[in-house]
RNA sequence: GGGAGCGUGCCGGAAUUGGUAGACGGACUCGACUCAAAAUCGAGCGCCUUCGGGCAUGUGGGUUCGAGUCCCACCGCUCCCACCA
C-alpha cells in the first residue's frame, strides 16, 4: 500500500470543516415550507473543557440533524451557552480572574473544541445567556411573569447553601438535603425572596404529561411524582376548652382518607404550626417548649428519615371530631411537616402506618373503621391496614366502600360546614432569587412609597456591571455598588434602591430554545411567527439529570408564554432523548479506597497499586476528575480523528444506555473507517468514478443566488432507476441485495426510536459485503454500492464520507445528497432457506423458491430428508407453515 | 414504602415484536505474509457430546405447533421519589 493511500483524519477533517464553513453548508434555511425540523442539544455550561458527555450529546443530535437534512427537511440545529453560574464566580475568587472574561474565554475554547467534532451547527444563531443581548430578554420575560401575577416576593423558609452562600429552589436540593451544586447540607433560613408561581400551572403540567408520547416514560413519571397531586379533603376539628365547649378556634387537617375519619384517635400538629403556642395548656407548656426545641435542633435529614422514632407530646388541648363528636387530644410530633398540606394531620392509627407507630409508642387508642371488602374478618393484624375497604363503626356511613365513603363524607363535611374537598400538590413555587453576582439581574426597583416597581422595558437591559471587585468568599458585590443600587423610582422619581439579587440560572435556560428561532431580534425575545414556525423542538437530546429541573421549568415557561400570547403551542419539546452517561475505566484500591489513574497501572491485565502492589478493583463509572477515569475528547480526536470518535460513541451502546469508554474498541472503530478508505481507494485505483458512471446526471446543487438551497442532488434518488445491466451475475445480485438491505435497515434505525448502534453495524455489514463482491461487479453496480455506502455513512462520519465522495468524483457535497430509497427489486431472491422444524425444534434447512405458496412449502417440507428422518414415515398430526420462514411438522 | 426500568457468550450488545438465539464489534486462539514485530488477510470462538444429538436468554411454573419475547410467582440489579398524611 502506498503512503498516499493511508487514511489520515488529521489531514482531511480540518480541511472539510473549513470548506463547509465557507460554503455555508450548515446555514438554517430562511423558509421552512412546512418541512422544518428542529434538532436541539441541551446547551452546555462553558466550564472550559468539553467532556465525553458533551460529545455524546452533540454527536447524537448531529446525526439526527444531518439525516433530517438528507431526507429533505429544512433543519434548525443551533448551539449556545448556559453562561451564568457559580463556577465563574468561584474562579474569580480563587484565581482573581473576572467572571465575564473567564466565561468568554471558556466559550471561545469550547467552541473551537466543538468545531473539531464536525457538527453541522448553524453558528450564526449562537446564543450566550450572559450577554446583555440575551439577558435583556430574560429580564423582559421576568417582567411578563410579574405583570401576569406569576412573580411575587415573600418571606419564606428557604434552602440556604452555606458553601455557595445563596438560596436554592426545592428542585435543587436532593433527597439527602444536599445542594445539587456544592453538595453542602442545606440549611433553613427565613428570607424575603422572589418566587415564580409554578404551582398555578401544576394541573396543566401534570395533565399534559400523557401528551408527551415522544418522551421516555421514566421522565414523565418523575415529573408526575415531583408535582405530586393528591386529592382528598380538608377537615376542621374544633378546639374545645376544659369543659368541652368550643373555644372558637379550629384545626384544619388535610387527608387523602376522609373515609377513615371515624377512626381518629388524636390530631397532631407540626411543631412549627402557628397555633401551637396559643393552644398549649399551661401544664404542658414546659414539655412542649422542650420538644419544639429538640426538633428544631434536628437536621432536616434526621427529621424526615422514614423510620424515625415518631416522637411527640400532647399540648393539653382537645379537639372535637366533627364526624362523631368525640373529643380527642391534640399533639405535636416530629413526623408532621409544616410545609405540606395544612401542617396538621388527623391520627388514624388503624389505617396509617405512621399513625399506628405513633399511637403504639404513646399508648393512644387504635380503632378499626375499615374492613376488607367481601369479608367480615378484620385484616388488621398488628400493623395499620391501609388498603381501601368497607366502613364499620362509622355511623350513617357504615357499609359504604372506601371510594364512595370518601365522596359521601366530603359532601357531608361541605354541607355541614366542617370541611371541603381539596387537591394538594407536592410542587412548591419556584424560588428564583440568588444572592450571587454572576447572574441575570432581577429588573425591579424598590421604592419606599411605590413599593416594588418594575424597570420600564425601554430601560432594559439592567446591565450586570463587569470588572467589579470581589470582596471575598461568597457575598455578592452588587449590593456594594452605590452607583448601581441608588436609582430614582421610575414611578415617583424619589430616591429608590435597585434589586441586587440575580436570577437562578435555570431562568436563562428555560427559554433559550425559543430564542434560536429568532436570535438577532432587538425588538422582542422572538417574533411569534418565527417561533411558531420552528417550534416545538422536534427532537431534544440531553442528560437525564434535567428530568425535573430544566425540563419542568421549560414546560412552565412555554405554557405561561402561550397564555401571554407570545407563542402558539403548549409543549416545547415533542420528542426527548435522554442519553446515557459515558463511563471510564476506573481502578480502585478497595483496601485504601483510593482511585488510581489508568496511566499509573502498569499491566491492565493484572492491575496493581503502583505504591503498595495490591490488586486493584476494576470497573466502569461515570467519568470524573476525582476518580482519574476521564478521557479527554481532544486527545481522542488528535489521535484517531473526530469521525472515529463519533462512530465509536454511536456504535458502542444504544443512545439511552450508559456507554463504557474502551480504548480497544476505539481502535477497532478506526480500523473500520480504514477499511472503508481502502475499499474506495481500491475502486478508484481501478479507474472507477461516479462521473464516468453517472456523467452529467449528477448536478451541482449550489443555488442560484449563491446560497445553498435544500434542493438535494438527484443522484441518490435516481439510483433505483439507473440502467443496470439486464443480466446480473450472482455476485452482483448479492452486492445489490446487501446495498438495499442496508438502506432499508439503516433508514429504519434512524426512524422513530434512534438505534445508531445497529445502524453502524449495518454499515459494517455492507462494507463486508462490498469487500467480498465489489471487484467482481460491473461499473454501474459497483458505483451504486459505493455511492450508497458513502451517503449512508455521511451523517455518522461526515469528513470521511465527504473526502471519499470527492475522490470518487461525486458532484456537490455528499451532505447534499438525498437519502437513498431501497429498490424492492434488489431485495428479491429466487430461493430462500426454509427452516424445517419438528415439534418446534429446528432440524434443518431447505432451499425453496422464494415465491412458493403454502401448499408447495408443505409438500417440499414433507418430502425433505429432514422430515423423512424425523417422522420415520408417519404422517404428521399437524403442519404449521409460515411462508418465507419455516414449516413446523408436529408428529 | 411508591414508581420506572433491566437481567442474553469472556465483554459491549443484536434478535423483523411469538418464528433459525447470540447479528455487528471487541477480547482471545490458530494460520498466511514477515528475519521479526506491527499492520493486513483467512479460519475458529455459548456449554456438553458416544458426533446421532443433548442443554442453553436470572429461577420456578403456565399459555402455544413454537417463548429471550406473552401470563403468574420468586430472586437479583439500576434509577427516581419518599414520615407528602
Amino acid at each position: 500500500m502506498t503512503e498516499a493511500s493511508r487514511y489520515r483524519p488529521e489531514q482531511i477533517e480540518r480541511r472539510w470543516q473549513q470548506a463547509w464553513a465557507e460554503q455555508g453548508l450548515d446555514h438554517t434555511p430562511a423558509e421552512t415550507d412546512g418541512t422544518s425540523f428542529y434538532a436541539l442539544s441541551m446547551f452546555p455550561y462553558p466550564s472550559g473543557n468539553l467532556h465525553m458527555g458533551h460529545v455524546r450529546n452533540y454527536v447524537i443530535t448531529d446525526v439526527i440533524a444531518r439525516t433530517a437534512r438528507m431526507r429533505g427537511h429544512r433543519v434548525l440545529h443551533p448551539m449556545g451557552w448556559d453562561a451564568f453560574g457559580l463556577p465563574a464566580e468561584n474562579a474569580a475568587i480563587e484565581r482573581g480572574v473576572e467572571p465575564g472574561d473567564w466565561t468568554d474565554r471558556n466559550i471561545a475554547s469550547m467552541r473551537e473544541q466543538l468545531r473539531q467534532l464536525g457538527l453541522s451547527i448553524d453558528w450564526d444563531r449562537e446564543v450566550t445567556t450572559c450577554h446583555s443581548d440575551y439577558y435583556r430578554w430574560t429580564q423582559w420575560l421576568f417582567l411578563q411573569f410579574l405583570e401576569a401575577g406569576l412573580a411575587y416576593r415573600r418571606e419564606a423558609t428557604v434552602n440556604w447553601d452555606p458553601v455557595d452562600q445563596t438560596v436554592l429552589a426545592n428542585e435543587q436540593v436532593d433527597g439527602e438535603g444536599r445542594s445539587w451544586r456544592s453538595g453542602a447540607l442545606v440549611e433553613k433560613r427565613q428570607l424575603r425572596q422572589w418566587f415564580l408561581k409554578i404551582t398555578a400551572y401544576a394541573d396543566q403540567l401534570l395533565d399534559d404529561l400523557p401528551k408527551l408520547e415522544g418522551w421516555p416514560e421514566r421522565v414523565r413519571t418523575m415529573q408526575a411524582n415531583w408535582i405530586g397531586r393528591s386529592s382528598g379533603a380538608e377537615l376542621d376539628f374544633a378546639v374545645v376548652d376544659g369543659e368541652g365547649q368550643p373555644s372558637g378556634e379550629a384545626i384544619t387537617v388535610f387527608t387523602t382518607r376522609p373515609d377513615t375519619i371515624f377512626g381518629v384517635s388524636y390530631v397532631v400538629l407540626a411543631p412549627e404550626h402557628p397555633l401551637v403556642a396559643r393552644l398549649t395548656t399551661p401544664d404542658q407548656a414546659i414539655t412542649v417548649e422542650a420538644f419544639c426545641d429538640l426538633v428544631s435542633r434536628q437536621s432536616d435529614q434526621e427529621r424526615t428519615a422514614e423510620d424515625g422514632p415518631k416522637r411527640g407530646v400532647p399540648i393539653g388541648a382537645r379537639v372535637r371530631n366533627p364526624a362523631n363528636g368525640e373529643l380527642v387530644p391534640l399533639w405535636i410530633a416530629d413526623y408532621v411537616l409544616a410545609e405540606y398540606g395544612t401542617g396538621a394531620v388527623m391520627g388514624v392509627p388503624a389505617h396509617d402506618q405512621r399513625d399506628f407507630l405513633f399511637a403504639r409508642r404513646h399508648e393512644l387508642p387504635v380503632r378499626q373503621v375499615i374492613i376488607p371488602e367481601g369479608s367480615d374478618e378484620h385484616a388488621f393484624e398488628g400493623g395499620a391496614w391501609t388498603e381501601p375497604g368497607v366502613l364499620i363503626h362509622s355511623g350513617r356511613f357504615d357499609g359504604l366502600a372506601s371510594p364512595s365513603a370518601k365522596a359521601a363524607i366530603t359532601a357531608a363535611a361541605e354541607s355541614e360546614g366542617w370541611g371541603r374537598g381539596k387537591v394538594q400538590y407536592r410542587l412548591r413555587d419556584w424560588l428564583i432569587s440568588r444572592q450571587r453576582y454572576w447572574g441575570c439581574p432581577i429588573p425591579v426597583i424598590h421604592c419606599a412609597s411605590c413599593g416594588v416597581v418594575p424597570v420600564p422595558t425601554e430601560q432594559l437591559p439592567v446591565e450586570l456591571p463587569r470588572q467589579v471587585a470581589f470582596s471575598g468568599k461568597g457575598a455578592s458585590p452588587l449590593a456594594q455598588l452605590e452607583d448601581l443600587v441608588n436609582v430614582a423610582c421610575p414611578c415617583c422619581g424619589q430616591p429608590a434602591r435597585r434589586e441586587t439579587d440575580t436570577m437562578d440560572t435555570f431562568m436563562c435556560s428555560s427559554w433559550y430554545y425559543l430564542r434560536y428561532s429568532d436570535p438577532h431580534n432587538t425588538a422582542l425575545p422572538f417574533e411569534r411567527s418565527k417561533v411558531d414556525r420552528w417550534l416545538p423542538v422536534d427532537q431534544y437530546v440531553g442528560g437525564i439529570e434535567h428530568a425535573i429541573l430544566h425540563l419542568l421549568y421549560s414546560r412552565f415557561f412555554t405554557k405561561v408564554l402561550r397564555d401571554r400570547g407570545l407563542l402558539g403551542f403548549d409543549e416545547p419539546f415533542t420528542r426527548l432523548l435522554t442519553q446515557g452517561m459515558v463511563q471510564g475505566i476506573t481502578y480502585k484500591n478497595s483496601h485504601s479506597g483510593k482511585y488510581i489513574a489508568p496511566a499509573d497501572v502498569a499491566d491492565p491485565t493484572d492491575p496493581r497499586d503502583p505504591n503498595s502492589g495490591e490488586l486493584l478493583e476494576v470497573f466502569f463509572e461515570k467519568m470524573s476528575k476525582s476518580k482519574y477515569n476521564g478521557v479527554d475528547p481532544t486527545a481522542v480526536i488528535d489521535r484517531y480523528g473526530a469521525d472515529t470518535a463519533r462512530m465509536f460513541i454511536l456504535f458502542k451502546a444504544p443512545p439511552e444506555k450508559d456507554l463504557e469508554w474502551d480504548d480497544a474498541d476505539v481502535e477497532g472503530q478506526f480500523r473500520f473507517l480504514q477499511r472503508i478508505w481502502r475499499l474506495v481507494e481500491g475502486a478508484t485505483d481501478r479507474g472507477l468514478s461516479l462521473q464516468s458512471w453517472r456523467g452529467a446526471a449528477v448536478q451541482d446543487n449550489s443555488d442560484r443566488d449563491g446560497e445553498i438551497s435544500n434542493s438535494l442532488s438527484p443522484l441518490a434518488a435516481q439510483l433505483a432507476n439507473f440502467a443496470l445491466p439486464s443480466e446480473l451475475s450472482p455476485a452482483e445480485r448479492d452486492l445489490r441485495r446487501a446495498v438495499h438491505t442496508a438502506i432499508t435497515a439503516i433508514s429504519d434505525d434512524l426512524d422513530g426510536d434512534y438505534q445508531f448502534n445497529t445502524a453502524v453495524s449495518e454499515l459494517m455489514k455492507l462494507s463486508n459485503a462490498m469487500g467480498e463482491h465489489l471487484e467482481a461487479a460491473s461499473v454501474p453496480v459497483a458505483g451504486e454500492a459505493l455511492a450508497s455506502l458513502l451517503i449512508l455513512l455521511a451523517p455518522f462520519a461526515p469528513h470521511l464520507a465527504e473526502e471519499l465522495w470527492q475522490k470518487l468524483g461525486g458532484t456537490g457535497s455528499v451532505h447534499r445528497q438525498r437519502w437513498p430509497v431501497a429498490d424492492p427489486a434488489a431485495l428479491i431472491r429466487d430461493t430462500i432457506p426454509l427452516v424445517i422444524q419438528i415439534k418446534g425444534k429446528v432440524r434443518g434447512n431447505l432451499e425453496v423458491p422464494a415465491d412458493a405458496d403454502k401448499a408447495t412449502l408443505e409438500k417440499l417440507a414433507l418430502e425433505s430428508e429432514v422430515a423423512l428422518r424425523w417422522l420415520e414415515g408417519k404422517a404428521p398430526s399437524r403442519v404449521i407453515v409460515v411462508p418465507g420462514k419455516l414449516v413446523n411438522l408436529v408428529p
